[in-house]
DNA sequence: ATCATGTTTTTGTATATACATAATATGATG
DNA sequence: CATCATATTATGTATATACAAAAACATGAT
């Protein structure tokens, strides 16, 4: 054991990281201790505990009082999916950005959407269906309920120019969320919006987000057929 | 501006996530610095900074050197998916977990993932397909393709207990992936495997790793219709 | 007005030290 | 042998201090 001359966080980080790819510590090990890391490396303990502490959070180590850490026996790939406004999404793909609202409505909703949100069935909400489009071809299509007795502000507001996704974002703090990826065929309205078969396949996501246990929106964005949610680990 | 007692970054940070959902400070908005907060609260700077940090990494705060600290104005969802090994995932939801091989060859591969692993389009891959079931119906269609030029210890292994999924894991090591999630209609062999009708949207989670440059692995899951990955944030 | 340069401010990090906390290991006790 | 209390130990966190680095800002030359 050389006395490594590592004495910023990220070098100690990097030279984990070197032993845990070149397989000297195998998933499962235990690794030494940050006192016996930091009397190799020639740091302070602090140090090793940063550069640990961050590998943990991203999954690669595993680390318990008194138990000690060991490499992640399976490290589970933790995709960080970066969910933006959507016309920020289609700008930085360099494409120009365009939206047409589809349709606004108060109503009551149908029973799942009132059920996820919390309300009544017989409660009126705010409905909000809008295109997004990316150099002038279909995008996403937004589907979306918002609880108007929580965000009264929703009801002043026409979504004509600018989206619901956007405003809310902007206005409307909250402070849990739900998503949900999954794959569904394209209804025929789903079909005519976004210009492609009835039926294809097309990637939905769906948010339902909460303030102080109040519930604020529910909406599903469905995406053109091809479109890709990308990311690295 | 009252003396909080808040001495741990935990409660600094509920502290401040407090003041952003309370709209004290909003979206766009500076906050104090780290000095000031750590006199306001009576605690150290590092104290501040270990709050304010965490915050900014989960996209809530925008920080920059001599700048300061600013609430992000549009604060962009991060939605952490988890990609385990499919065992453990069908385990956790409390099923009986099944695994079926269903094809295990070694042929040149289709340009198209021949390129994506940056191999000769002549260069022989090993080719595996396996069916992973939850309570013994279909749950996902991995389709697997392996550098065995990097990793010629695949060639050993004859997948038929321990799918590539696992295997791979466990055995071979990764600094580096991409996935991409998107949703794909169901093939003729894809519905015969997943016993649904063809033409069905399916999640598709397409995954390429690479260790030191050298390419690993590109894999394709297929879930059943209906699958949904969740998160929170 | 524009550009280069230096100053200052704010966050970022390293250190030693101290104590807190969780969880294991140990030993006493029935 | 099982069970409970206790000691031990590794990680977790708080503190003061110091310096580093980035970037905005001020200054001065052109």
């Amino acid at each position: 054991m050389n006395v490594q001359n590592a004495q910023t966080w990220r070098s100690v980080q990097e030279e984990v990281l070197r032993r845990i790819h070149a397989r000297e510590w195998k998933p499962g090990d235990m690794i030494p201790t940050e006192a016996e890391l930091a009397r190799e490396f020639g740091c302070a303990r602090t140090t090793v505990n940063r550069a640990l502490r961050s590998l943990a959070e991203a999954g690669l180590l595993e680390r318990r009082r008194k138990a000690g850490t060991r490499v992640a026996a399976q490290p589970v790939a933790k995709a960080t999916l970066e969910i933006a406004v959507i016309r920020h999404e289609v700008e930085d793909r360099g494409a120009r950005y365009g939206y047409q609202l589809a349709l606004r409505e108060t109503r009551v909703a149908p029973t799942h959407v009132s059920a996820a949100l919390g309300v009544g069935v017989q409660d009126r909400l705010l409905h909000v269906m809008a295109l997004h489009l990316s150099n002038d071809a279909p995008y996403a299509l937004e589907d979306r309920w918002i609880n108007t007795v929580h965000v009264p502000d929703a009801l002043e507001q026409d979504f004509r120019s600018i989206s619901a996704n956007e405003w809310l974002l902007q206005n409307v703090p909250y402070t849990r969320g739900e998503i949900a990826l999954s794959a569904k065929p394209a209804s025929a309205e789903d079909a005519r919006h976004l210009n492609c078969p009835e039926k294809s396949a097309l990637l939905a996501v769906n948010r339902l987000t909460w303030d102080h246990g109040q519930s604020v929106t529910a909406v599903e964005v469905l995406f053109a057929p091809g479109h890709q949610m990308r990311t690295r680990i």
